[in-house]
DNA sequence: GCGACGATGGGCT
DNA sequence: GCCCATCGTCGCA
């Protein structure tokens, strides 16, 4: 199954964003892959954009953001949760796409595990949720998914029907000045 | 099924 | 010192 490239990743966010739905997720936990299909992402677009961390410019946290596309920005939210996002666009830009929720296909009895307790209808249903399903955390903060030997990368798998995808604003940005807060630059797969 | 809310810690003003 | 790109639980219907 092949990878994807860091040419995809180095396209305008929003379109990256909308292309990841359907992919395959795949993390190497002690050598056992855990995978999950990608069913909803976010793009945060450049410092003009209120709802990016790099609306704060340049800073040891964003700076992964700034990079090359196809690495992985990891940040601690709330306090208590990793979130996951893949650094998109061109060196010196920085883009990324935060991945909201997963389907998981394989390895499911590990992140069962991981998420002790939970049904699996919620095992990764959220970005919270499926960083621990997964098992990520700051540790793979810069990451490259496109390096021969990852830990984190993405297969290519079909893409869905556009009548399947649905555009919607972002999460949890009610804060935020318009027209970021209400820009559709959230993106679900619709199952079934 | 839904709304309120507490947990919890890093980043930035 | 305030602000969060969330989750799980509780109370109530």
């Amino acid at each position: 199954m092949p990878r994807l490239s860091r040419k995809f990743f180095a396209r305008d966010a929003v379109v990256v964003a909308r292309e990841l739905l359907g992919q395959r997720l795949v993390r190497v936990c002690n050598a056992q892959p855990l995978a999950g299909l990608i069913t909803e992402t976010e793009a945060y677009v450049g410092e003009d954009d209120l709802a990016c961390h790099a609306r704060a410019g340049r800073t040891a946290r964003t700076e992964v953001m700034y990079g090359p596309p196809g690495h992985a920005y990891i940040y601690l939210n709330y306090g208590l949760h990793w979130l996951l996002n893949i650094v998109a666009e061109r060196a010196g830009y920085p883009a990324a796409v935060l991945i909201r929720g997963l389907a998981p296909v394989r390895g499911i009895e590990v992140m069962r595990r991981h998420r002790r307790g939970r049904p699996d209808r919620s095992l990764a249903d959220g970005p919270g949720k499926l960083t621990q399903a997964l098992s990520v955390n700051v540790a793979l903060n810069g990451a490259d998914l496109c390096a021969r030997a990852a830990e984190l990368y993405i297969e290519r798998a079909a893409s869905p029907p556009p009548t399947r995808i649905i555009a919607a604003p972002r999460v949890g940005i009610d804060g935020v000045p318009e027209p970021w807060r209400s820009v559709r630059w959230n993106f679900k797969l619709l199952t079934g």
